[in-house]
DNA sequence: TTGAAAGCGTTACCAA
DNA sequence: TTGGTAACGCTTTCAA
């Protein structure tokens, strides 16, 4: 920076002033000081502007896995929603796991993020710690949790298991089941099958038809084994919930395999809302929450809670799951 | 760590080595400090010591897209590769942009990263001189550039058409397509394409059934707008190749659709050996190119490079493009 | 609109 | 194994 001032005539302040853009520099000397950064290849140094300035431009955000259209749709909002101000993402991704969230919450927060967005509201003890003792805004997504750490744009993960079962219901199905991974990593996958359960019973239906089989997030293939599963264990069932669309797929491939009509021998749900749920033949029934919205939404607050003086109470934002109906069911 | 080194009765050097894994501390100091440190919610500030120590830790890995499941996989490689590192990704994706790109590049430049991974041997000029001159290590990946900047990881795309069009002139088929998006924007899939139409007038066959629809990447519904254009324009067509394993779905449903065996009365072939295209009934046709490999590699090389003393020409690393045959074609 | 001086929180370097 | 001192490259603050 000095040698661009050298370069230019005027004095190190001015050159750092010529690269803010609300800073007052005459027109005139913003552009021959730009011109000779151009020229000297000069690139300014964040790292030494967030030292001083105690802003590093940083928003760290956790996803679960960029591998997953929902996720990567949610990213993209964000990405979206932070693209006029200065801040830049930094992302990271748990696999699922919430001891390695920790560790990425710890790495992050080194940098000195000025927001910090979490998939969730399940975490470790010491990543909780963390995170309430950030002093910045955190922001849980993708849930509604009990004890909220400070910002929530969520939905109730229950609620998508309930709407489907109301829809196989109005349908007038009545031996339904219900394909996840193993219940103990994903704790939203485990809320929907608790919805799901929960409106089985309130609709005096039985509840036992439940195949959990992989680790979250199941894959197609574990979808189809977990339909093999469910057709030798309750050959009757008439209609499955898939913990995803992807599952919801590699179900009903496995139905075609064996021969059975979708949805005239087996129905079937997902969720997600993923193109692949719409292009499928035949098409499948899904729940949207527009995860790129959830994105959207995260980034204006957290913007909002960094501008706004006043850092009043933010209510929770609750996204009301869609369903959308298709052929499958 | 001022606060620390005070609460703990050491000097803040020693704090500061505490906190490295190397440096020699007495393991009992060591654990005092670390002690004193989560009591007090202490974290240490990498933005400063970045600045010490010109070191940052940060990799500027920039994709086109999160959105696709190929570019998704090379980032879980990279991420794995870094994993045991002390070095971070910055990530980045520009939605197959080179103006986006450059951007993006400048504005990673200013984190000082140690090094930079790019998608692709296409840049604007001025991004291409940002990266000459980024002083660190530069991967270009997924393609094998005419005149590299630095490191390349990457595949003939070329070779990636080529490899579809013998597999179906050794099929027999002779009246071949191509569906891809406006070739403006996607230099990979261009590339795909061209060499799609070399091996064609190589068999001494007819390369005029070319069907571009939509911006890349390409969705289900395009691929399938796309083959619903190709029935019609050239309705003997035998065999398609598709730009992306999406697309082809999007193709074959489409044939579905309209009544038409797949592969009977048309064979597709796709790219990037997607889950979807083992699952899809019937599957699809693919190439492999070992998404997560070059993502892992491209770790490899540049911890190499950061390692090493001796930064000597390391040659372009060539992966082959895998031709996976399936049911489709 | 511009400049000078004093940090920002850490580490490199040298010394003990 | 530990500590003191001087940067690292910028921005804040105050003054002109």
């Amino acid at each position: 920076m000095a040698d661009v001032a050298h370069a230019t005539g005027v004095s190190s302040m001015t050159v750092s002033r010529a690269f803010k853009d609300d800073a007052s520099v005459s027109k005139q000397t913003r552009d021959r000081i730009r011109e000779a950064a151009d020229a000297l290849g000069y690139v300014i140094d964040s790292t030494a502007s967030g030292l001083s300035s105690r802003k590093t431009g940083f928003v760290a955000v956790i996803i679960p896995s960029v591998s997953n259209a929902n996720f990567a749709d949610t990213l993209r909002g964000l990405t979206e929603g932070l693209r006029e101000t200065n801040l830049q993402i930094l992302l990271g991704y748990s696999d699922y796991d919430v001891k390695e969230e920790e560790r990425l919450v710890e790495l992050f927060l080194r940098r000195r993020p000025e927001a910090v967005i979490v998939t969730g509201g399940t975490h470790t003890d010491r990543c909780r710690r963390f995170l309430v003792n950030a002093g910045v805004p955190v922001v849980e997504m993708w849930d509604l949790p009990h004890e909220p750490i400070d910002q929530v744009i969520g939905f109730s993960n229950a609620q998508a298991g309930r709407l489907m079962v109301q829809h196989f219901v109005e349908r007038g199905y009545e031996r339904i089941g219900f394909i996840g991974g193993d219940t103990s990593r994903d704790a939203r996958g485990a809320d929907r099958r608790a919805g799901f359960l929960q409106a089985l019973c309130d609709s005096g239906l039985e509840a036992t038809r439940l195949v959990a089989f992989g680790t979250p997030p199941i894959t197609m293939r574990e979808g189809a084994r977990a339909m093999k599963q469910m057709l030798s264990q309750w050959p009757n069932t008439q209609a499955v919930m898939c913990v995803s669309d992807l599952s919801a797929f590699g179900a009903m491939t496995e139905c075609q395999r064996s021969g059975l009509r979708v949805p005239e021998d087996m129905a079937i749900g997902g969720f997600g809302s993923y193109d692949l749920s719409e292009h499928a033949i035949p098409a499948i029934t899904t729940i949207d929450v527009g995860a790129r919205n959830i994105g959207r939404q995260a980034a204006m607050r957290i913007v909002a809670l960094l501008s706004s003086t006043s850092q009043g109470n933010w209510e929770p934002m609750q996204i009301e799951p869609e369903l959308i109906v298709r052929h499958s069911s």
